[in-house]
Parts: structure tokens; sequence; C-alpha cells
DNA sequence: GTCTATAGTGGGATAGAC
DNA sequence: GTCTATCCCACTATAGAC
């Protein structure tokens, strides 16, 4: 991070946020140009380039917020109820509610985030906050619900929760259908499903299989 | 495909991708210009617009011919074995191999064939050939093994496991371990896992797992 | 430490002549 | 189909104001 703790810097910053991800919504990501960036928020290209040390870099905005926002979005269905699979789906149709708005160039952006050694990949050090708040998260629709869980899951299952969400929002950015009414199809027959091998994995015959899947979940950690 | 058939036009494509491909490897996508790749293929910038509409389009040569190495290069494991875990295992392996050497570039590839809209995405229809076949290659796998496959799950599995291929892809893109070690193993423990859920998806009791399951695939088509 | 202004480089992409 | 010339913009450099 670049960040510098005076009021000062972070309005300034949060000026510039905002101005992008305004142009963004208007122009597209290719269609926004440093310079309209820096005269939209009134400041210089290079004050811009001071705070953000690449257009990329600018959507980090985006993403921080993004991860806050869901936390607060999740909470209402999180108090409402206990069912396992309803906590699941409710979780994912909130995080598609605040995306909603920036479903249009949210490809671009995740093509960017997808690179290795990107600062914004979802995987990289530098996203690490905003991972352990979704991972928080997903701790958090668990420990909530009534459904028991296998002990060597538990432990996993957040981790697990987060790659599943991480492949809606793949699915969400190729979803073109009006009203992304396939992306939310998609979170309503998966999120049952998901909570039913998690009720699942209790049964004695499954043992080996979710040990060895276990085992493989544990063996992705630290990429 | 902006193909125009000409044997002469053919062969100045040809140029130019291989020109490309050389220079991607040498100096990395960000490094290469495309006034470098131009002067390396003997013709004008201008004229390898030509043939390719943006620079990221000049991957697709490297995308189409990878479709048709790993089918060849898949042969010998699929040809040895009847054993479902090894036929996948061996599948994913040949598909490595053939990869490695562009494994420094491929993330920036794949980044930018994970934009939805883009001809490169997988899931475009200009794409469609190199998926089919890919289809088709785990068709194979599946065809030849001994396994015996839930009738519900058979049609649906060469795309599950064409998209368990591309969750691998996904790894191995952020794989920095030395010699790919990391993504060797995770194919390792995968694949027999993946065999083992097919074997026990004919258990009576998982009988409506396996039928929502199926049902969810099917609902992904046409994405 | 925060910011402006300005001038410059390099490279992706395009227009239009041939 | 192919070229040359040109445009545009991300990004850098610099020098200085507060």
């Amino acid at each position: 991070m670049t960040a510098p703790a005076t009021a000062r810097s972070e309005q300034t910053r949060a000026q510039i946020v905002e101005a992008a991800l305004r142009l963004f919504r208007e122009r597209g990501y290719a269609g926004t140009t440093m310079r309209a960036v820096a005269e939209e928020a009134g400041v210089s290209v290079g004050n811009a380039y001071y705070y953000f040390r690449s257009k990329d870099e600018l959507v980090q905005g985006f993403y921080d917020q993004l991860a806050a926002d869901h936390r607060a979005a999740s909470a209402p269905v999180l108090a409402r109820t206990t069912d396992l699979g309803e906590r699941v789906a409710g979780t994912l149709n909130a995080w598609l509610s605040i995306a909603e708005h920036y479903h249009a160039f949210a490809g671009r952006f995740f093509a960017v985030a997808a690179q290795p050694g990107n600062p914004l990949s979802p995987f990289s050090s530098a996203s690490h906050a905003a991972r352990d708040a979704e991972l928080a998260l997903w701790d958090d629709v668990l420990a909530g619900s009534s459904t028991r869980i296998a002990a060597q899951l538990r432990a996993r299952l957040p981790e697990l929760l987060w790659l599943y969400q991480l492949g809606i929002v793949l699915f969400w950015v190729h979803d073109s259908s009006p009203g992304l009414r396939r992306t939310r199809e998609l979170v309503g027959r998966s999120a049952p499903l998901v909570a039913r091998l998690v009720r699942l994995a209790r049964l004695p015959t499954l043992g080996p299989v979710v040990r060895q899947a276990a085992d493989l979940a544990a063996s992705l950690r630290g990429s």
C-alpha cells in the first residue's frame, strides 16, 4: 500500500477513486483516460500518479469498497436464518446486488486482477486484507448455521466457500443475460447443493473422500 | 476469424504468429512491442494489424496450437491405461508439459482470455473450435476408461472435466513453485479424487445429489 | 509530505496512399 | 495486402510552490 495517513491525503485519494469509478461507469475502463480522471477529481495528472502507480491500480479502490460493502449487505440475511443453504445463497446474492452497478467494466477489472504478480490479484499479499475479510464473512456464514459440519472439513470450509464465490464471480463476469438472471439462477441452484454436500460429508461412507478432499484443500494453501 | 484463405496471406499470418511467440518467450508479453513483432516477422506494423486487430489477439495463435498439441501429447497415456484416475492425470500432465514453455507469459495471456466479450475467451464463440477439441478429448478420456459411470452424469462429464481443467490451468498460472511442483502435486492429488467421485456417483444414496448436480451443469450451458 | 505544471518518451492502434 | 505517417494516451521526469 502507498497509504499515507493524513486526513488531507485520504480525502484526495478518495476523490480520485470516486472520480475514476464514476467515469468507468459512464465511459467504460478503456474510454476513461488518466487525464479525464485527474480533471474530474480536480487534481493534476502527476498527483493522480502520486497516489496510484498505474491506471490498473485505480480499481483497487473499487476492490476495497466492494469487500467492505459485502459484509454490510450480508448482515440482514445472516441475522434472519440459520439454514445453511439460505445463508450461502443470501451472502452471494448480497454480493451480486452491490456489484451490479459495475458489471459492465468488471470484466476488464477482473482480467487485470487475475494476472499473477499483479497486486490486485485476489491471491496476492496486497489483497490479503480484502481476502481475510471475505474469509471471515464465510466463517460467520458457517458459524451461525444450524448444520453440523464434519470436523475435518470445518477449518477448510471458509476457504473452499471463498473459492466457490470466486467461481460464481467468474460466471457473473461472463453473464450477459438480462438482469443477470443466469447468475441468480446459478446461485439459487448451487447454494442448496453446497449445503447438501456439507451435510453429506458426515456420512461414514464418505469419510475417505472427505479426508482426501480436505488434504487437497490444505495443499492449496500458500499459493 | 479474420481469415483470408490465400496461401500468401496464410504464410504472412503464420510468420507474424511465429515471430510473436518467439518474442513473447524471450522478452515476455509486455516487453514485446508490436513494432518488434512486425520487424521480426519482416512486415510493417500496419500489416500486422491487418491480420490481428490487437496485440491481445496475437495470442490466438498460441491458443490454437496448444489445443492441437494437447491431444497429440495425451495420446500415449490414453493408449496405455484404462484406469480413469491415471487417464485424467495423464491428460492434465500432458497439457502441463506442452504449456510449460509459455508459463512466464501465460498469466498475461489468460488474463486477457478471461475478459468477457474478448474473442479469446474460452467461452466465446470464436474459441468454439478449440473448446470442442478439448471436450472431445475429455470424452475420449472417459470412453476408454474401465470405470462405469452413472448414466445421468455421462453426458455432462466431459464439460465438467473441462471446467476442472480450467481450474487447474488457473492454479498453474499462479504457480511460481520451482518446476511447477505445486501444480503437479495438485493434479496428482485431485485426479484420483475426481475418479473416485465419478465412481461414487453410482451409489443409490447419492442419486438426488447427482441429479441436482447434473441439472446444475446443464443450466450452465449457453453462457 | 502534497501538489501543480509542463514537457517528453514509448508504444498500441489507425488512416489513407499505393 | 501492404506500407508510411500519424494520433492518442499511459506513464515518466523535472522543477518548483506550499
